[in-house]
DNA sequence: GCGATTCGTCAACTCAGTTGACAAATATAT
DNA sequence: ATATATTTGTCAACTGAGTTGACGAATCGC
């Protein structure tokens, strides 16, 4: 009891650095031509929902809208997507990978899911879903505490 | 197999989202008397760890020694750590929690605890130490990752 | 038609964390 | 014992993620 609530705290604890390690190794990662951790997400949100508009990727991505809308013509000045208008709204507009960002963003998760699937080979398929299970779990938790005022 | 990889990968790409609602939440979180995440972390070391100097902190939080430097800094003017000259090096400190300090930082966990422990309450202790055992292994996995040039 | 919400854009800002540089202190090797 | 490399504290500038504010144009609900 009191011990399984010790160690859900240290794992939450460990957050931080997960991911400041998470990104050093993204960062020192074969390729990744200079694509930022908000880069990579817009490019990630893109390849699942292409055709996105900008709000549909805040959504998606729970990010505030300037923030994406900057991002956007980072990856776009790049030439890592284009876009076109958006026929329901004017003054609106869709986007899409284009070939090379698609090229990039298909590297930048290969190369994680090779390190991935090296880490995985030492845990079970049901170890690996629980963890899943309770990653999101917590996600949705803390988002949902977070909103209510 | 690969289904087991595709969670933990989606499990991994969801520790940023995480991490800023865990940062939401626990802004919103009652006390916090404008404690930064950084002066936090601190406050929790020397609170494991009393008398600690300055360079035992970098390496148990995993911190670069100036940032650890200037927050050692900002707690200190706060009145929530004090110092005492180290007797093994010259110009070297030890530092300490003050009573503030650790009413801070006990007050801190205790909200912290009481919201892991709503949400520890819809998974078995085998399913929370799989996760806390996942997520220690992944943070050495990235740090080990991270450190070879 | 009118007020409220939505969207795009520009700008300033906070916060976490890193990097560089320099001087004093210590450890080490010769 | 002296030259050299490492450690520590301090000051400063910087990047990167993400938020907030403001404003005008467009759209929605009534």
């Amino acid at each position: 009891m009191g011990h399984s609530l010790d160690q859900l705290y240290q794992a939450v604890q460990a957050t931080r650095p997960l991911l400041r390690n998470i990104t050093a190794a993204v960062e020192r990662g074969s390729n990744r031509e200079g694509v930022t951790v908000g880069q990579r997400a817009i490019l990630e949100g893109l390849s699942l929902f292409p055709g996105a508009t900008a709000p549909q990727l805040c959504t998606e991505l729970q990010l505030k809208r300037q923030y994406v809308a900057r991002i956007l013509q980072e990856v776009m000045k790049a030439g890592l997507i284009d876009s076109r208008a958006n026929p329901k709204r004017a003054r609106s507009y869709c986007y899409r990978l284009t070939p090379t960002g698609q090229d990039i963003i298909t590297a930048i998760r290969a190369d994680e899911m090779s390190k991935l699937a090296s880490f995985s080979k030492d845990f079970s398929p049901e170890e690996l879903a629980t963890y899943h299970k309770v990653q999101l779990a917590l996600t949705r938790f803390f988002a949902d505490l977070a909103e209510e005022v």
